[in-house]
DNA sequence: ATGAAAGCGCTAACAT
DNA sequence: ATGTTAGCGCTTTCAT
């Protein structure tokens, strides 16, 4: 009962080929002429014996193995989980599994990562490439492999992307606290070459830049850890008293900040004004709601998968599609008029 | 150069037959008694060319494919996102890659996911179960497939699992807000026949029943929709005003709560105290810090990756073994004495 | 110390 | 309308 049964088997027990079989498990046999009576036997048999498929071997055969890797910086993470989440719903509905990994925004972890997808054959691959991967990608789409990069893109590869306008998200943001008569604005960020955060720092500079405000940027070492997050944090607020306002340049950062702020005993936004990227519960159930730019989750995920699946089903080569979805900035509390 | 260079293409470049180059790239060099002449020749060519194995090959050779299968309820959730990033951590450092899927709690989803996996030939499943999903599970089983549940288990199946203690969890907080003076305690929570919430709910019952209190218990539908928890929520909070304290049942439900206690304007501790189980950022960030039973994430983890690695390089079969890990009650302000 | 060859389970070109 | 067979790339038994 437990051993597996093969296409083979059922050939033999039936009497028949295992082209025959095998053309009916396909669903080709109307295509190649099978009669009816051979069609119900077979699927009949295969039914009663419960045989599955070993998609290993047909994986092996055809070279398609029904697969997608996601990469992405840290499933852990509200942002990317939510994605995952969304990516992983409409790839079963193709017929696609999901394998996915973390690449802690580490090149060489990438790199080899990317070699374990590749000797796994991998149909397509969805990535938030981390900076120095350029080789690999070009590699990936020199061998004709599907690639949809998101939430930052690397302008030297030339290959479908999806992305928000970022400048436009921290403009925004940065226009409203400005409007709401906040002077101090620090942004605080990553240090980060990579384009999301680039972007969002030109924004910010644009907005202080045409009010003719001084500048405060704080950038801040990438960790997992949220200890080694916090500390810098906390001595750049206490050494910058004069701020007025922060714009935090991602959730992590941001949620990072108000444990900060919570600490030194800030008043938000009576002391401190606050609005930070990307958009969560924690923004909305902070002890002052927290202005947040949203960036559209869901259409993020569905731009991906459908460029994917288009990627994967095309017969000819369609030209690149580089997608740039807005973000929304949600006004809250914390950055009430002074 | 991206034609996929194969063990037969380095054999005959190096007039060496494939079982020398397979024997050599496996490590079995020195037991095989090869040559450190050849040897080196081949690691050098294979340096060389850059010739990957092809892991579809491999495993269906071997029937062992170093993959995991996790499945979790919903992977965007803080919960079970957190623990698939320890999980796929500590896979991948073994040689092993993850294959994930959220299973919704439905049995029919996951039945079919099983299936998929199985297809796949996954050598090892790491699943918190939907209810009704013991024959799929017992299946596994009688085929010699490692399988570890967690966060919940069957108690109709006898197999390796990760719990918390779910009942002193509830228990222990529910005490806790007695002994800060409520006594009109409500227990949100899903409607559910499983072990984790038939357990909490258990846990609260005995602690109101110790006080000789009068149990008052709202069990919603479970929904992934926020709006459609918050929507019973809310009428449950309208129309029990004589509450004095709430315990929420899990991470989602509690968040649900706290939108809900936003929207009427009830103040966190002094019109409702409040308590949760689960722990993440929202419940540390929130209006008034909420006090949580923090589930230890990381020895889950590590407990569930350790019992799977074990079963997947064991020889002989080792007795199953059941693992319950402790909660630790966090005191906020949220629960202040009254 | 190295090689020949079978076979994992499947698909598909090529018969008939 | 159905069968024969080669081969995907690898491991491993058995020979030499």
């Amino acid at each position: 009962m437990s051993k597996n049964i093969s296409i083979a088997d059922i050939a033999s027990a039936l009497h028949l080929s295992k082209t025959t079989v095998s053309f009916i498990l396909n669903g080709r046999a109307e295509e190649k002429r099978i009669s009816d009576k051979v069609v119900k036997r077979v699927l009949a048999y295969v039914e009663e014996v419960g045989y599955r498929p070993n998609s290993l071997a047909k994986s092996l055969r055809t070279g398609k193995s029904n697969t997608i890797g996601l990469m992405v910086e840290d499933i852990s993470g509200p942002f990317f989980a939510s994605i995952a989440r969304l990516i992983e719903d409409r790839a079963y509905e193709n017929g696609y599994k999901i394998i996915y990994c973390s690449t802690d925004n580490n090149t060489a972890k990438t790199h080899d990562l990317i070699g374990m997808f590749r000797d796994r054959h991998v149909d397509g691959y969805i990535i938030a490439p981390p900076p120095g991967i350029e080789n690999d990608i070009a590699e990936l789409l020199k061998n004709d492999l599907p690639v949809i990069l998101f939430d930052r893109y690397l302008p030297l590869i030339d290959t479908d992307h999806v992305i928000v306008d970022n400048q436009f998200g921290t403009y925004n943001a940065t226009r409203h606290l400005i409007e709401q008569g906040y002077k101090n604005i620090a942004y605080i960020t990553f240090a980060s070459t990579q384009t999301q955060m680039t972007d969002r720092m030109l924004g910010y500079h644009k907005a202080i830049d045409e009010h003719k405000l001084k500048p405060n940027v704080k950038e801040i070492v990438f960790n997992r850890n949220d200890a080694e997050v916090i500390e810098p944090l906390t001595h750049f607020l206490q050494e910058n008293k004069h701020l007025d306002a922060v714009l935090f340049g991602t959730d992590h950062i941001g949620t990072c900040g108000l444990k900060v702020i919570n600490k030194l005993g800030l008043r938000v936004p009576n002391d401190l004004a606050v609005a930070s990227f990307d958009d969560y519960s924690v923004f909305e159930l902070y002890t002052c709601p927290v202005t947040a730019v949203a960036q559209p989750i869901t259409a993020i995920a569905d731009s991906i998968i459908t460029l994917l699946l288009a990627r994967l089903n095309a017969k000819t080569k369609a030209p690149v599609q580089k997608i740039t979805l807005s973000t929304e900035l949600i006004v809250r509390s914390s950055s009430k008029a002074k």
